[in-house]
RNA sequence: GGGCGAAUGGCGGAACUGGUAGACGCGCACGACUCAAAAUCGUGUUUCGCAAGAAGUGAGAGUUCGAUUCUCUCUUCGCCCA
């Protein structure tokens, strides 16, 4: 056997393992538990480079941690519930259950051609009623606890779909599919009570010192605490309305008030309902969208109502109260008072309605006031023409003083205000985990029993191209118990529901009574390393962190409160794009490279023009099909080269040269392995050459050190370097021990990057499957001579081999007799020097 | 507009707490083997310069004996929020 047969040898040690049950997770409380969690994937058809890399980052650290003897869980399951499914069925006239279970099948199969070192005996599939019954009771629990409940909430809805549409599914305001335009429609809808951990789920970021900080700022952004304050607004003269409260962040901007904003949906709108105007302006207003870009960028428009409100600080102003579409009700109080000069939106409804600009910010101290016109002031400063404010540094004691005025004077008082939403949950969709609810005659929702847990999706022949499938299923959606007819919720959850405590099922994932054990909770999590795209940087991890603590809340059972130690977030795999003359996509399956050219396989006259590199995606028709590549190099070759190029956080760039080098640097290390072969039948009789331990030794180090720090494009740098000096040293008189002791401790390191081939050289030399991270001896670690680098005012001059540990009178001996570097110092007076044991000496002259 | 981060050869990237900048890989060039090519192996490869030498980590300043590393200002790019 010359050549290295990565086929063979990859299926049998896959089969090895499996056979084996080598990763099969063994409860072992004598040791020290790691677990080990990429995030799960979406089973879309097969998998992509992002998978291969995120779970080859996730299997070098596993193998590593194996190695170093912990007991390690490091499981896989599907996030298998999910539109993709839904509408294949719908294109296809699949059942959404046949096409993802044949889905999950292709790519388990591609993730065991990857050799990874997963306990699939833990498999889970979020899709399959043993893992949503466990969501339906954990759903009753939480109702139970009252963090769920239902409200209305304006909905983006799609009238020729009839479907509700995610914001992203909204594309300038037309539905992404129908193309319709898109109207705000209000449903009673699911919500869990999220804001209630709102402080504890800022708080804990602190404490998560294994989190990439980006994630952390991000997540604090996403929840926003800020100080504000309610304030009231007497209202003058109208028999409606006495007062009017409003929600600011910026109380201190009060002196510079010129109207009053409300929702079109607060209550003082039943006081204008039979005006036809103000119902075309409130139709108007149902035409922009509910994000907040959405309003940033429609036009400011407003409703002037006959009401004055009176500013409660400055007694003389009366200003007027308009509806606007850039106030919504479930923004603190629905109403906010309107400071054009410090507020872009605010201005920008000023000026078309030809409001008073009152700016109350000055840059400097005792300042003019700065000038607005068309660009709001919402800089820092200090306070002007504001009364008692003045001069108070702005916003800081700005806001700090006006509250308290406020509260003094009881018209207002201190807010905390969170821009976290409650999480809405409800989907119009049939693929989802079904809510356990039913209503009663007067539509009042009743929790399902929990012995008629689960509550199943029913099987649906034929998926209608419009609405949602589960209201049109009227057998299924009656529903009789203990003689009373009830209706059943036909709403579904939002699948980050499911991948919200899928981390938990591992931990048990056979348990039936229940969701989890406590017991496998307690010894397992919290998740030490999860690894992921940053894309989940705030949604899926602030759920997850969420529904950990509301499953803990009030639970003696277990208490955790983070799921997840560390956070690692990969980059993504980018290819180089390709577009004919007529600006087509061209997949790099079509592009060949002649003579340094590239040209299209098909029709060698057309020239292809040759983009950026950008992230793998099927519309730029950039994707590489991991398959193939694993077909055709070996899934070694594959783990090497999407670790090589980058560090794992960045992305990484995919190239042909790149995986080809990483094919042929396998085969130089199998034959380098041959080569050992052959040199262990020699026994040599002795050496007293230590330079291969010591090698050893310290490619033990940086390894682990590498390893450690997520440094793993280093680590193929030193498997590199690690080749270049084992091929030159291999001939050199070693004794059969020392040469295969090393060599053995160097296959068990490089085991998690290239598992296959590290444990088919320790087979043929027949060396112990001794499952055991090397240590290193810090003796090794000592150089026996060192180079010290000699400056002459900072620059360097050059280079001396000494004995280690010299000191600097001999040091200066050396440079005298050193024509090359004495030469600078010649004929000058040394005034000082800075020495550095073993590393450096700076004369300065 | 705000927040966070990044910028090092032709390219991807290395450089521990400030101490030899460019490890390792790709690409390229030359050489060996070959009738030839591929494969493989060897040598070289920051720029300018024949050389000695000089310059050099986005730009500019600062701290320091010494800055890719620390501080400030700016530019460009990326991500998140708007």
């Amino acid at each position: 056997m010359n050549r290295y047969n990565f086929k063979e040898v990859e299926k049998y040690w896959q089969s090895y393992w499996i056979n084996n049950q080598t990763f099969k997770t063994k409860k072992d409380k004598n040791k020290k538990k790691f677990y080990c969690l990429e995030m799960f994937p979406y089973p879309s058809g097969k998998i992509h480079m992002g998978h291969v890399r995120n779970y080859t980052i996730g299997d070098v650290l596993a193998r590593y941690k194996i190695l170093e003897g912990y007991n390690v869980l490091h499981p896989m399951g599907w996030d298998s519930f999910g539109m993709p499914a839904e509408n294949a069925a719908r294109q296809n006239n699949l059942d959404p259950k046949t096409w993802t279970e044949s889905n999950i099948s292709v790519m388990k199969n591609q993730l065991k051609l990857l050799g990874l070192s997963i306990d699939w005996d833990r498999e889970i599939s979020t899709c399959s009623s043993e893992y949503y019954k466990h969501q339906q009771e954990f759903f009753l629990e939480l109702y139970k606890k009252k963090l769920v409940y239902r409200k209305e909430q304006y909905v983006n809805w799609d009238p020729v779909d009839e479907t509700v549409l995610a914001n992203e599914q909204v594309i300038d305001g037309k539905g992404w599919r129908s193309g319709a335009l898109v109207e705000r429609r209000k449903l009673n809808q699911w919500f869990f009570n999220i804001t209630n951990f709102a402080n504890e789920l800022l708080e804990e970021l602190d404490n998560l010192n294994e989190w990439p900080n980006k994630v952390k700022v991000m997540q604090r952004n996403w929840i926003g605490k800020s100080l504000g304050c309610e304030v009231k607004f007497k209202i003058e003269n109208s028999e409606k309305v006495n007062e009017i409260e409003c929600f600011t962040t910026r109380p201190d901007t009060l002196f510079g008030m010129s109207f009053l904003a409300i929702s079109v949906d607060h209550p003082i709108s039943k006081f204008y309902e039979k005006d036809k105007k103000f119902l075309e302006f409130k139709k108007e207003c149902s035409t922009t969208g509910t994000t907040e870009e959405a309003i940033a960028n429609a036009e400011k428009i407003g409703f002037k109502t006959d009401l004055l409100a009176i500013n409660p600080v400055n007694d003389s102003e009366k200003v007027p109260v308009y509806f606007a579409n850039f106030v919504l009700m479930d923004y603190g109080l629905g109403a906010v008072f309107g400071c054009p000069a410090h507020d872009q939106r605010d201005l920008d409804f000023a000026n078309k309605y030809e409001l008073k600009v009152i700016s109350v910010i000055s840059s400097e101290p005792n300042g003019e006031a700065v000038k607005v016109t068309d660009k709001a002031y919402t800089g820092s400063g200090y306070m002007a023409n504001s009364s008692f404010l003045n001069n108070l540094k702005c916003p800081d004691e700005s806001i700090v003083k006006t509250i308290e005025h406020l509260e003094k004077e009881k018209i207002g008082n201190k807010k905390i205000n969170f821009r976290l939403k409650d999480w809405g949950i409800s989907r119009q969709r049939y693929w989802g985990c079904p809510i356990p609810i039913v209503y009663d005659e007067n539509w009042k929702p009743n929790p399902i029993p929990k012995e008629m847990l689960p509550v199943e999706l029913p099987k649906i022949d034929k998926l209608e191209p419009t609405g949602n499938p589960l209201d049109k299923a009227k057998n299924w959606k009656n529903i009789n118990i203990k003689g009373k007819n009830y209706t059943r919720e036909t709403d579904t959850l939002d699948t980050f529901v499911d991948s919200s405590w899928y981390f938990l099922r591992f931990c048990s994932p056979k348990n039936n009574d229940y969701g989890f054990k406590a017991e496998d909770i307690n010894y397992w999590m919290p998740v030490d390393q999860y690894i992921g795209g940053v894309e989940h940087a705030i949604l899926h991890l602030l759920y997850s962190r969420f529904f950990v603590k509301a499953l803990s809340f009030q639970n003696n059972n277990f208490n955790i409160s983070e799921p997840f130690k560390g956070l690692f977030t990969q980059g993504m795999v980018c290819h180089e794009t390709y577009k004919d003359e007529n600006n087509n996509w061209i997949s790099p399956d079509e592009v060949e490279v002649i003579n340094g050219r590239k040209i299209l396989k098909s029709d060698p006259d057309i020239k292809i023009k040759v983009g950026p590199s950008e992230s793998m995606s099927k519309s730029k028709k950039n994707t590489i099909d991991p398959q193939k590549i694993i077909d055709t190099y070996g899934a070694d070759a594959v783990r090497l080269f999407i670790l090589s190029d980058s560090p794992p956080e960045k992305d990484v760039q995919w190239s042909e040269e790149g995986i080809i080098s990483a094919h042929k640097f396998i085969q130089k290390l199998w034959s380098l392995n041959l080569s050992i072969h052959d040199e262990i039948k020699k026994d040599h009789a002795e050496d007293d050459n230590n330079e291969l331990t010591k090698f050893t030794n310290r490619f033990i180090k940086k390894v682990t050190d590498a390893l450690n720090n997520f440094n793993y494009n280093v680590i193929i740098a030193h498997i590199h370097e690690l080749y270049s000096f084992l091929f030159k040293v291999i001939k050199n008189n070693y004794k059969k021990q020392t040469l295969l002791n090393n060599y053995h401790k160097i296959l068990i390191v490089i085991m998690p990057i290239i598992p296959h081939l590290s444990n088919e050289c320790i087979k043929l030399l027949n060396l112990k499957i001794d499952l055991k991270w090397p240590s290193f001896d810090e003796k090794y670690l000592i150089e026996d001579f060192s180079k010290i680098v000699v400056q002459i005012n900072g620059k360097k001059r050059g280079i001396l081999e000494t004995e280690i540990n010299i000191n600097e009178d001999k040091i200066i001996e050396i440079i005298k007799k050193d024509k090359n570097i004495f030469k600078y110092i010649d004929g000058n007076r040394i005034k000082k020097k800075i020495f550095i044991p073993n590393k450096l000496i700076n004369i300065i002259i």
